[in-house]
DNA sequence: ACACAGTAGTTAGCCGAGCGAACGACGTAG
DNA sequence: CTACGTCGTTCGCTCGGCTAACTACTGTGT
């Protein structure tokens, strides 16, 4: 077969197959930042955090900053600019006053919702280049990604 | 099928699907920054333009740009640090003395081969935690990554 | 009750990554 | 030879990530 990759004489998907994985994320990353964000003034590590904000509900900023793999600094200047712009709140905790809890405003959610639609184009747009094979296995696709995620120690 | 995900309601893999994948992508990249770069000094973007470098053979800086998506005042410096270090040579074209071609040294390689082995350890492990059934669905996954990514404009 | 250790978040300071604008050096068309 | 285009660099900015150090609070143990 004149398919330039596959070299099937090695008997599991190991090292080459991995380190083409994490090219390929590297460059979808990049992209996903110079698509999604060009539209809206949002940056994709806002996005992700009101994201994460929306899905769980409200969370303290070092919840937060846990699910989004970050460390409390970085989770701090990130919800402040989100809160200056309006699209979260900080709330204190009324039975522990060492915490923040991050909500969403009603104009993140709607920001949320339209940037979403917006910064999923490039990626719908991509999907819909493949055939409909391809397309029908990208729901695989992304359940396996979140599978390499799921968590445990660090 | 009890498969979890289906939902076959919708007609195709769209909205939430791709919202889950940039998501996930993220998250990855994240992950990946994290653990890949903890074992060395090389940052992602560094190695990424190694490895173009070396995939591709000696590049101007603008190819190089280009390869990454990025813009040339960033490859510039990212060559910067990576010339420091020894890693690159630039090395001026001598048929057009306005381009500057960039070159592995055989530091840069050295490095590129042990530090792909270690930056990639995360991901091999996380791959091995899977069951072989998703084990072995990896390499379709990272094919249809690279189909996202496949190109034209922009 | 009070002191002390531990936890949540912030502040300050550092660096890398990305961009656009402006510039110098070089090639090319006229 | 002049004028224009291209390549790379420099400058100056923002964002995102980190660590270290600090403040405010909780909880625990005498």
């Amino acid at each position: 077969m004149p398919t330039p990759s596959p070299a099937p004489d090695r008997p599991c998907a190991d090292d080459e197959t991995v380190g083409r994985l994490s090219v390929a994320i590297g460059r979808l990353n990049r992209r996903l930042r110079q698509e999604g964000i060009a539209a809206d003034e949002m940056t994709l590590s806002q996005l992700s955090a009101m994201a994460s904000v929306d899905r769980l509900g409200s969370l303290t900023l070092g919840e937060l900053a846990a699910e989004e793999r970050v460390k409390p600094p970085t989770m701090t200047r990130i919800v402040d600019r989100l809160e200056v712009d309006g699209y979260v709140r900080r709330v204190p905790d009324p039975s522990d006053r060492r915490c923040v809890r991050v909500e969403l405003s009603d104009a993140g959610r709607s920001l949320l919702a339209g940037t979403r639609s917006r910064r999923d184009a490039f990626l719908v747009e991509r999907v819909e280049r493949l055939d409909p094979e391809g397309e029908a296995r990208i729901p695989e696709l992304v359940a396996l990604l979140e599978r390499l995620l799921e968590d445990d120690g660090s």
